[in-house]
DNA sequence: TGTACATCAGTGAACGCGCGTTCACTGATGTAC
DNA sequence: TGTACATCAGTGAACGCGCGTTCACTGATGTAC
C-alpha cells in the first residue's frame, strides 16, 4: 500500500507528500481543533522541514478547507450508497441508520474533524462546512419531495423536514464519536432508526393534525 | 451598574475580578475556541498582570469549567420559565421556540461558548457540557412521561424522544448564532416550532404505526 | 480607638520554549536539442 | 543517446514574538488585643 518515498514522477511524489500532510493534520486534529495544531507539528509528523509546508498550502486555513473537501467527498459516497437502487421509503428508514454508523466507524477521523470544526474552528472552515450541510439538506428535500404523499408539501416545509432529519443524523454521528465498541454503535444505530421513524411518522400525519 | 475598582471588602473585590476574568474570557471565546485564547489575552483585557490570573483559577481549563457552569445556569433559568405554570402540551409547543430564541438573543456569548466547546474544546469541558445536556434530556423525558397518552411508553423510548427534541433545540440555538437581525430570528423560531410540532405529531401517532 | 501583625490580591522582572515566516540554498528530476 | 539548462520539492539557519510559569515583592485590607 505505502509507496517508498523515492519512486514515481516528481508530480507523483509531490502529491504523496501533500496527502501525507493532510493525513497527519487529520490525525493531529483528533486531539485538538485544527487551529491549535501548529504547522511545525504537522511537518514533524510527516518528516519534512517546516518550510516545505508552503510548497503545498499557503496556510493552515487552506489545509483545513482541503480537509473539509476530503471529508465531505467520503460523506457523499455514503449518501450515494443510500440512494443507490431507487429505494422505497421503508428501505431508506431501515438502512440509513446502519449505513451511517458503519460509515462513521470507517471514517472516524473525518467525522471528528467535521464535528470539531463545525463551530469550533476557523471562520472560513466553518462556512465551508455549513455550505456542504446546506447542499445535503437541499438534496434531501428534493428526494423527499418525490415520495408519494408529499405532493401537497410546500418547498419551505420540505426544507424544514430535511433540516430536522439532517440535524438528527449529525447528532447521531457526533454521538458515535464517543462510542467505543460495537455495542455502543448498535445502540446509537437503534436510537437513530427510531428517531428517523418518529420524524417520518410525524411528517406523514402532519397535515391531518391541527 | 459597574462598581468602581476600589470599593467593597477584599472578598468582594476579588469576586469582582474573578467575574471580570470570566466575562473577558467569554468575550474572547466568541472569536476563537477557549483553548486558543491565551491567559495573557484574558488578563490584558481585564487590566491585571498575567500572574494575577492564578489567584483565581489554576488553569484556563478550570476557567472553562466555570464558564460551562455559568452558561448552563442561565439555560436552566430558561427551562424553568418554560415549565412555569404547569403548561399543557399545546402551550409548550407554542411557547418553547420563542422562549429559546429570546434566550439565545440575550445570552448569545454563552450559547456560542457552549456550541464552540461542545466538540471543539478541551476534553474536560466537553465532558462537562455533555453531562449537562444529559441532565436536560433526563428531565425532559420525565416531563414528557407525565403527559396524557404517554403512559404506555417505555423509559427507553421516552429518552430517545427527549434526545431527538433536545438535539433539534440545540441545532436551533446553533443556527441562531449566525442569525443577524430579528427577521432571521423569527425565521429560526418558525422552523423550530414546526419541527417540534412534527416530532410531537410523530410521537402521538407512533404506536398506531407499523 | 489605637497599635502591631497577618493576610493576600495584584506586581514586575525574568526564564526558556515553540511558534510562523524569511531567505538563500541544494540537488534530483524534467526538458529541449 | 548525450549534454546543457530549467524547474522546483525539500533544506537549514535565522529572526522576532507571545506564550505559560517561577519567584520574590508590595502595600492595602483585615484581625487580635
Amino acid at each position: 500500500m505505502t509507496q517508498p518515498v523515492d519512486t514515481g514522477t516528481r508530480q507523483e511524489r509531490k502529491e504523496r507528500t501533500r496527502q501525507a500532510i493532510l493525513d497527519a493534520a487529520l490525525t493531529l486534529a483528533a486531539e485538538e481543533t485544527l487551529a491549535a495544531v501548529s504547522l511545525r507539528q504537522v511537518t514533524r509528523e510527516v518528516g519534512i522541514v517546516p518550510t516545505a509546508f508552503y510548497r503545498h498550502f499557503a496556510s493552515v486555513e487552506e489545509l483545513g478547507l482541503a480537509l473539509v473537501d476530503e471529508s465531505f467527498a467520503s460523506l457523499r459516497g455514503m449518501i450515494r450508497s443510500v440512494r443507490a437502487g431507487n429505494p422505497s421509503l421503508e428501505d431508506v428508514v431501515r438502512d440509513s441508520a446502519s449505513i451511517l454508523v458503519e460509515h462513521v466507524h470507517q471514517h472516524r477521523d473525518h467525522f471528528r474533524f467535521i464535528a470539531r470544526e463545525r463551530f469550533g474552528g476557523m471562520a472560513e472552515v466553518r462556512i465551508a462546512i455549513a455550505h456542504e450541510l446546506d447542499l445535503f439538506e437541499r438534496e434531501l428535500a428534493a428526494d423527499v419531495a418525490r415520495l408519494p404523499g408529499m405532493e401537497a408539501w410546500s418547498a419551505e416545509d420540505l426544507r424544514i423536514l430535511a433540516n430536522l432529519i439532517i440535524n438528527a443524523m449529525v447528532a447521531t454521528a457526533e454521538s458515535l464519536l464517543d462510542a467505543d465498541g460495537r455495542a455502543a454503535e448498535r445502540l446509537a444505530e437503534h436510537v437513530a432508526r427510531r428517531q428517523l421513524t418518529m420524524i417520518i411518522v410525524g411528517a406523514a400525519n402532519w397535515r391531518s393534525s391541527p
